[in-house]
DNA sequence: TGTACATCAGTGAACGCGCGTTCACTGATGTAC
DNA sequence: TGTACATCAGTGAACGCGCGTTCACTGATGTAC
């Protein structure tokens, strides 16, 4: 007879995937600031003391709000930090897209392409370091498995508006290489803003000049 | 008069700094398997989940161990982390030093230093890949306050062997770009190498040959 | 322009769960003689 | 070579805390007439 008891059933580890859109969207005055304090609020505790230690009772106590005040406008804390990456991706996509649409990956000379990139790593820079947690709202995109997505598919809308005007520079360029050439860039250049975000900044004017340069010197050999 | 109840103090919220270090070595062979099953379930379990999900008593349920098992050696799950981070950073770093003390950055032809770095970079990738949950792993070095000082060391130490190389080999550079030159490139390497190990395979020999061509174009500007 | 009512926004207090951790213990291994 | 003892290794069971979450409620804002 085998034993009637249930058997213990070894819990599966597998990620949950939490729910993470929003869930009421503030209506009014009152609740649409409440709902960026919300988001203030955690991307400066992120800032402070990453994201694993981040709860959101603890967002709560920090904002002066109570639990469910945070639970009317997000299912849970992933759903935050959602909302704090997608803000940050789209800030730095909408600035580079506009830049390479507007034709900042072609230029005359050598230096001319080298200034440009310049200004848009800069430009990226300054978003990163000036919102709330940039830091920390970069690194749980790479290191939260139900975060990651939000990264990917930031990096290819980026990806696909470069490769659109890397072909057209790179006429004679096999496409296929130019496409994962692209992507890599794209991925090497979010590296190198994370780093220089994190750098003291006597070395960070280095850093940025230098993977411009890295870049400019490999694009130079495209045709 | 004031109150004479406690007021009630806000928790700082401040990141804790758990204790690191393991306790007691296992001394029988008996032990040693133990010990080092908790951290083949760890990194094993930390590559399906993620660092967030992992608990302490999840790895031991994983391991079939009992939870004070664990504690016997360590304190608490960073600690397996810090174990696990130490255990990946010194296997590249043996292997990437050694290559640079053999020679590695060198080479009389562009050629002959382009495949010397490619074959590190697959080397570096093999190993990441082979390590269990060594991605999740590498993530969790970034994107954990506590655990990011043993990528920063393991960076540094990197970067000093190639620096003294990269001495000899440029003279004419100033040492100070040369120096910041070097921490970059390690850093952006790290990056692509991680870019490989969660890639499809078929991209991933494109990417490893491209990043290499990134830097050997890159260096040959330098004298 | 005021009033009644509907809806939106936020609170106080508590809950259950599971995580990190420990206690008191048993069994396994090593060693002195 | 066997025995007694010390130390090492691991278990079963439980703990307290705090996290995520919810309930029943009060107060604020908007709107119909």
């Amino acid at each position: 007879m085998t034993d009637t008891a249930t058997p213990v059933r070894a819990r599966r580890p597998r990620a949950r995937k939490p729910a993470l859109a929003t869930k009421l969207r503030p209506r009014q005055a009152r609740a649409q600031d409440t709902f960026e304090l919300i988001l203030e609020t955690a991307g400066q505790l992120l800032g402070r003391i990453g994201f694993e230690q981040l709860t959101t009772n603890l967002i709560c106590e920090a904002a002066g709000l109570s639990p469910p005040a945070l639970y009317r406008y997000f299912p849970n804390k992933y759903a935050v930090l959602k909302e704090l990456g997608d803000r940050l991706m789209r800030a730095q996509d909408d600035e580079v897209i506009a830049w390479a649409d507007a034709g900042g990956l072609a230029g005359a000379t050598f230096e001319e392409r080298l200034a440009k990139s310049l200004a848009i790593h800069e430009r990226m820079v300054d978003i990163q370091r000036d919102f709330p947690g940039g830091l920390a709202i970069g690194r749980a995109l790479r290191a939260v498995p139900v975060l990651q997505d939000i990264r990917f598919r930031s990096r290819d809308v980026v990806a696909a508006h470069f490769f659109k005007h890397m072909r057209a520079l790179y006429p004679a360029t096999d496409p296929r290489r130019l496409e994962v050439v692209t992507r890599m860039t794209i991925e090497l250049s979010y590296a190198a803003i994370e780093m220089v975000v994190e750098e003291p900044d006597r070395d960070a004017d280095i850093i940025n000049r230098e993977v411009c340069l890295l870049f400019a010197h490999y694009f130079a050999t495209f045709s």
